[in-house]
Order: structure tokens, then C-alpha cells, then sequence
RNA sequence: GGCGCUAUCGUCUAGCGGCUAGGACGGAGCCCUCUCAAGGCUUAAACACGGGUUCGAUUCCCGUUAGCGCUACCA
């Protein structure tokens, strides 16, 4: 199968999420079938311009691995990739259109046509579709402003398959005489995309559910033209927790923001392939590589999708585990470098990586979380030296600093036995002792293994805190 | 309002005529344990409603209801 699928856009300012669905989805399509993955812009609304917003787009789509192979900056055969730089292929197109009488010029004025809206109209009156292709042609040199319309049958009903809904039909009298051509000499979304889609050879349409609607014109517009039509897929919606579209109001819908929370870009894009996909079995985490390989249409479900941070929170945890300390360690030291703890080495932050990775949901947790690896304790947790630090324990823990100091070998094994030695010698537990030194070390109530965080550490930082601790805590 | 799409636990979903309706997140409980996690085990929780078709409907058909989408010289 030849296959060439598209994502396209308008360039909003950022990546929603539900785009960032879509054009996975398309990726992983072609990508499947050894097809080719377009980006195209669609920035035919010259009122809505957003500065610097295709790169954001770029940008988005890049960190999350959707690659395309051919979009702008990656010209092709097919280019240019930017609507707003393809007017001229528009205009020929639809005046190829006019003059074969499937489109007319429409010189109805904004008024009129709001006049007509309040009066109960609730399409549009065909009113200069009777105007003479002469007279037509004469008010358009003469500059009078017009759009050019096309022209929809009268009766019949145009049907069609779509891949994920199956057929679907809508009856052509329900049907506006859409604009095609601007008065700003703009095409509109339905005569861009019919025409770049057949130009640019895509043979899988696979976007949002809220373009079903619109696609019978644009089926009629393949026949107008005599092209052969794409496939159709239309994807269901994402939703806010209250089943609504999924938007800005109720939370973060930007790729960039999750990006910036601190998750993991295959954590995303597992967790967004899953709504509205899943492969028929049990598995659930997924790389990109085994996406591509077992992704179909025939499984993308029906039905719209709430957009559940807590499932998605967990995933990252997933991933997270999944990924090498050397992997995350890149990510990690921007995050540090803002607090002003950039001076540790590599091999030091890759243990502690190693330690927090089972206990961290967003990459922001390696910093937030656990402190104490950057930083000596600027306080103690109330509630633990309330509970753990009482009369007797700084004997007992300034007995076992005695011991530390003395150890060959400072590592978890040698800390552990130290400590439960020195337990013993107070016939205490050996909680009595992990307790107040975690908090003295750590100057928190939980974490990772004491005697694994003591080893990373280092002996003289868990000196030195044990030593601070006994004077504060006493 | 018109047109269209959709409908299984709170959420994501499996199911494609016969199942004790399965899994995951989240919740509850237990185990493990130096704490927190992770992990393991257990548990509560769903077929929107009404008609058909059928020996038999979660599954097929038709209504109803509800939700969503579209109804721009926005995409």
C-alpha cells in the first residue's frame, strides 16, 4: 500500500495535545506502512497570524519523536508545505472550478448575509448564484468585493466510508454553499486542504472527529475535480474530566506544558496513543518503536476520550523506571543547574538517580523531592523528630558517629552493620537508630534505603550532618 | 433549532450472539519492609433506557435519552 498521511495544523502558538494525538496517529500510520509523514500549515487566516508559532509547532512535535519527513524545512516535491505560500495553486483550482459553473462569484455583502441570519435564516440564500457568468466577470474587474462559493446539489445525499466510523451519510439539502476563495483572496480550510491533500498525493485523511461533518464538501470537491479521493479516518475527541472538548479552562493542553512538568516525551506519547487505541491485549507501556509496529485504524475506537492526568502520572512513573540513569541523567541537570546545584559530577548524580527513580512521578521529583543529595538539611521534619528523636537517642547516635568514622569501607553493607551493631550494644531495635539518623542525615521523614542513601552520600557529608543534627536536635 | 457522531466500572478500555463481563489507573485492605516508593496479593466498582430479531443479546436492528461535534469570508 502507497501510503502518505499529513498533520495540519494551524499555527495556534503551541501543540494541543489532542493534535499531538492526531498526528501520532498519522505518524505511526505511515511510519507502519514504509509511508511518508507530511507537516503542512495551515495558515489561511491572516486575522488569526501567531508570531513564531511554527516553530513552536516544530519544536513540540520533534521533542516528542513525531518526525516528519517532509514539511517546512524539509522541502520535498511537493512543497511549499505552508498554505499562505500556495495562493497561486488555489486560485488556478478554483477558477478551473468557476468556469466550469461548480462555483460562482458571490458578491453578497457581510450585512446582508447577518441580515439574513437574523431573519432565521440558517444557510445561505444561493442569492448570487443566478448572476450571470458576464455580469459576474464584469463586477469582479470593476473590484466590487466577492468571495466565490461553490455550488452544492440541490437533492441526493453523498456517502461515504470513513475508516474508524464506517459509512456515513449526509443529505447534500443540509449542506451550506460553502466559501471556497475568500474575499481577501484566502482560500478557506475546505478548498486548502482538498486541494493540497490531492496536490501533495495523501492518500490517508486521518484528522479530528469535528471535520466529519465538513467532508461530504470536500468529497464533492474531489469530484468536481475528478480526482480520486483519499481514505478518510476521523479521529475521536479528547475531553476534560466533565466530558467536555478538551481545552485550556480545566487544565494544561499544551505538549510544551507537560514537557516543562517534567514529563517524559515517551510517557506522553505512550499515554496519548492509548486514548482512543489500545492493541487487544493486557500491555499497556509501549516505546515508539513498538507503537509504529502495532498500531492499526481497524483499533482506534469510536468514542471520545476523557484526558486522565492521573493515568498519565503513573505511565511517566513507568517510564521512568524503564529508562537508564544515563538516559535521564541529561534531563535531570537543567532542572538542578536552576536551583544552583550544578557542581556534582556525573557518576554522584547517576547514584542518585538510581536511588529516587522508583519514587518519582515527574522528572522535577529527582530535584524537589529529595534535597538532601544537593544540600545539607536546612530543617528537620517535625512530625518524625517528634516521634523518633527522644531523650535517649542522642546517646545512641553519637555512639554510632563514633563507629562511622572508623569504618574501612564507608558503603551500604559496612553502614548497615555499624548501625545495627551499635543497636545491639543499647538492645534497642535498629529502628530506634534508622529513624533519628535518617532524619539527622536526610533531615526528612522518608526516602530511599538509609544505608544506600549513606553510601551515596558519602562519609563526610553523613558525618558532618550527624555531628550538625546532635546539636540541634538535642 | 437543523445535521452528524457517540454510548461497558469514577477514568482509559477488552469484548466482534452463549463469558462468574477481563485488564489498567485511581480507591480500600493485606503482604514485603528502616521510612517513602516500587512490587505482590485481595477487594469494591460497569453493559444508559425501551422495543424488536434470535433458542439466546453487552454484542445485530429501531426508537428514546444523554453527551459531544458541526452549523463563519476560523481552522
Amino acid at each position: 500500500m502507497f501510503v502518505r498521511t499529513r498533520f495540519a495544523p494551524s499555527p495556534t502558538g503551541y501543540l494541543h495535545v489532542g493534535g499531538l494525538r492526531t498526528a501520532l496517529y498519522a505518524y505511526l500510520f505511515a511510519k507502519q506502512h514504509q509511508g511518508t509523514f507530511i507537516l503542512r500549515i495551515e495558515d489561511t487566516d491572516q486575522s488569526r497570524k501567531v508570531e513564531g508559532a511554527t516553530e513552536k509547532l516544530i519544536d513540540a512535535l520533534e521533542w516528542a519523536g513525531v518526525e516528519f519527513d517532509e514539511g517546512p524545512g524539509k522541502e520535498g516535491v511537493y512543497g511549499p508545505y505552508i498554505q499562505s505560500q500556495r495562493l497561486p495553486i488555489y486560485h488556478e483550482h478554483v477558477k478551473q472550478l468557476v468556469d466550469q459553473g461548480k462555483a460562482y462569484h458571490c458578491f453578497c455583502t457581510p450585512e446582508r448575509l447577518e441580515r439574513l441570519k437574523a431573519e432565521g435564516g440558517t444557510m445561505y440564500d444561493r442569492h448570487c448564484r443566478n448572476i450571470s457568468m458576464d455580469e459576474a466577470r464584469r463586477r469582479v474587474s470593476a473590484g466590487e468585493p466577492n468571495v466565490i462559493r461553490m455550488k452544492i446539489p440541490d437533492d441526493g445525499e453523498l456517502q461515504f466510508h470513513d475508516e474508524v466510523r464506517g459509512d456515513v451519510s449526509i443529505a447534500f439539502s443540509t449542506i451550506d454553499d460553502q466559501v471556497l476563495l475568500k474575499s481577501d483572496g484566502f482560500p478557506t480550510y475546505h478548498l486548502a486542504v482538498v486541494v493540497d491533500d490531492h496536490t501533495m498525493a495523501v492518500s490517508h485523511v486521518i484528522r479530528g472527529e469535528e471535520w466529519l461533518p465538513s467532508t461530504p464538501k470536500h468529497i464533492l470537491l474531489y469530484q468536481y475535480f475528478g480526482w480520486e479521493k483519499p481514505k478518510f479516518a476521523h479521529l475521536p475527541l479528547l475531553l476534560n474530566p466533565d466530558k467536555s472538548k478538551l481545552s485550556k479552562r480545566q487544565g494544561d493542553v499544551a505538549v510544551e506544558d507537560y514537557r516543562a512538568k517534567g514529563y517524559l516525551k515517551d510517557a506522553l506519547v505512550n499515554f496519548v496513543a492509548f486514548l482512543g487505541w489500545n492493541p487487544g491485549d493486557e500491555r499497556e507501556i509501549f516505546s515508539m518503536e513498538e507503537l509504529v509496529k502495532e498500531f492499526s485504524i481497524e483499533r482506534v475506537g469510536k468514542a471520545g476520550a476523557v484526558f486522565n492526568i492521573e493515568k498519565l502520572n503513573w505511565m511517566n512513573q513507568q517510564h521512568i523506571k524503564l529508562q537508564s540513569e544515563s538516559k535521564l541523567l541529561p534531563l535531570i541537570k537543567p532542572l538542578l543547574k536552576l536551583k544552583g546545584w550544578d557542581s556534582f559530577s556525573d557518576e554522584y548524580l547517576q547514584q542518585v538517580i538510581g536511588l529516587m527513580k522508583e519514587r518519582v512521578v515527574v522528572t522535577d521529583d529527582f530535584v524537589t523531592s529529595c534535597p538532601y543529595f544537593y544540600e545539607d538539611p536546612l530543617s528537620y521534619d517535625e512530625t518524625s523528630r517528634a516521634k523518633n528523636w527522644k531523650p535517649e537517642t542522642t546517646g545512641y547516635i553519637a555512639k554510632l558517629i563514633e563507629r562511622l568514622q572508623t569504618l574501612v569501607l564507608f558503603d551500604a553493607a559496612s553502614v548497615e552493620t555499624a548501625l545495627r551493631t551499635t543497636a545491639d550494644e543499647f538492645q534497642v531495635g535498629a529502628g530506634k537508630l534508622i529513624h533519628p539518623m535518617r532524619l539527622a542525615v536526610s533531615g526528612a521523614a522518608n526516602g530511599p534505603s538509609l544505608f544506600h542513601m549513606a553510601e551515596v552520600l558519602g562519609r563526610e557529608r553523613v558525618v558532618r550532618r550527624i555531628q550538625k543534627a546532635l546539636e540541634m536536635l538535642r
